[in-house]
DNA sequence: CATATTTATTTTACTGGTGAAATACCTGTT
DNA sequence: AACAGGTATTTCACCAGTAAAATAAATATG
């Protein structure tokens, strides 16, 4: 845990810690389901479905931030940092501090900062751009490329070890359909801004 | 970029803009499988089937919830304050910070900070336990009390138009997947703190 | 019943984010 | 070529969170 999220609770008002009767799973109760209880119980004429799926998609993202972090922080990184370098990774080319700011859905602020720890770590090079030199071309350095290398694998095995109580299908049926509401959240929301 | 959050990305390093080949989804490509497809060109011998899954879900609830706030933001409300005063009304009894930090998975002392916020707008109350003189007794205020049986109904139609472009079947599809992760992480990780 | 331990909450010092302003540079227009 | 406007990045002042220490009260133990 340490460093980190506090990412807070999800659907319309949520935290919760025990189950109790809900409608959508169907084995053990979640802590969403109890929350939904109470709400049918307080207030019975809300219609609490939105709960039932953002409240869930919110906790566990909360809880797996936790957990990911684990074989990271073990190198000394924070979720930030290891998103930049791993973007630079994937991208396989230079990018200036912009690009990485827009990937990563971070402000340019916080960029800035993350690329000062990661130039004071030695993982990442900053070169003035020829042509325009408002920007910085930013590269992985060796070793910064090797620390991603070593470490992407276990971050992966990790993952993978904590979606393993789901099935196959549920993983793969998880992912399209959350595929589906990304495309539309990014239409309806990712036109807001950039 | 802009205003905002700054939730990072996703999987095992995330972050991206645009489509292309994937394999779960099937429509159009959101922007994990453009990360997918990078790591699958620059390191084929991965199996990145975790990235789709938690990639897509740290996506989805990043973008839901600069959306989400919304309605809130609207009231001068942010969504941990906006927790804890429905976390209140929906146990319909008085708590004590320590149950209220549990329940909204906050550290103690974010709690107090929010509590102290939220008293000085007169939507709680604390009042010294009789038996426990360690701890303090939270409620609502008929102001507060009011506030969020007007803001709610808001807020659940606008979350219910937000995912309004999946359909039934795979509103309760998801509900129901993630309850089970949810199930299978609470084991694991709730196990790990309180 | 005194004292050690545990539990509840707040305080403290600090960190990493934020938006807005500052800085530096590019580009298009006239 | 001068300059208005736009874009890239950093700096600034600030805020909300954190972990750990401080405070205070309950409970358990000898």
């Amino acid at each position: 845990m340490a460093a980190e999220d506090g990412r807070d609770a999800g659907g319309a008002g949520d935290g919760a810690k025990d189950g109790a009767g809900d409608g959508s799973g169907d084995g053990a109760k979640d802590i969403v389901a109890r929350v939904l209880s109470q709400w049918r119980r307080v207030r019975p004429e809300l219609d609490t479905e939105p709960m039932a799926v953002i409240g869930r998609l919110t906790r566990c993202v909360a809880l797996l931030q936790q957990a990911e972090e684990a074989p990271l922080v073990r190198e000394g990184l924070a979720r930030p940092e290891f998103d930049v370098l791993t973007t630079l990774r994937r991208e396989d080319r230079e990018m200036t501090p912009g690009q990485i700011a827009r990937e990563t859905f971070a402000s340019g602020a916080a960029v800035t900062k993350r690329l000062r720890l990661l130039e004071e770590r030695g993982l990442v090079e900053r070169r003035t751009s020829a042509r325009d030199r408002r920007v910085f071309e930013l590269s992985l350095t060796a070793e910064g490329r090797a620390l991603i290398d070593r470490l992407l694998p276990d971050q992966l095995a990790y993952e993978s070890e904590l979606l393993s109580g789901l099935t196959e299908a549920q993983r793969s049926d998880l992912s399209a359909i959350l595929s589906d509401l990304l495309v539309l959240l990014e239409g309806r929301l990712g036109g807001l801004r950039g």
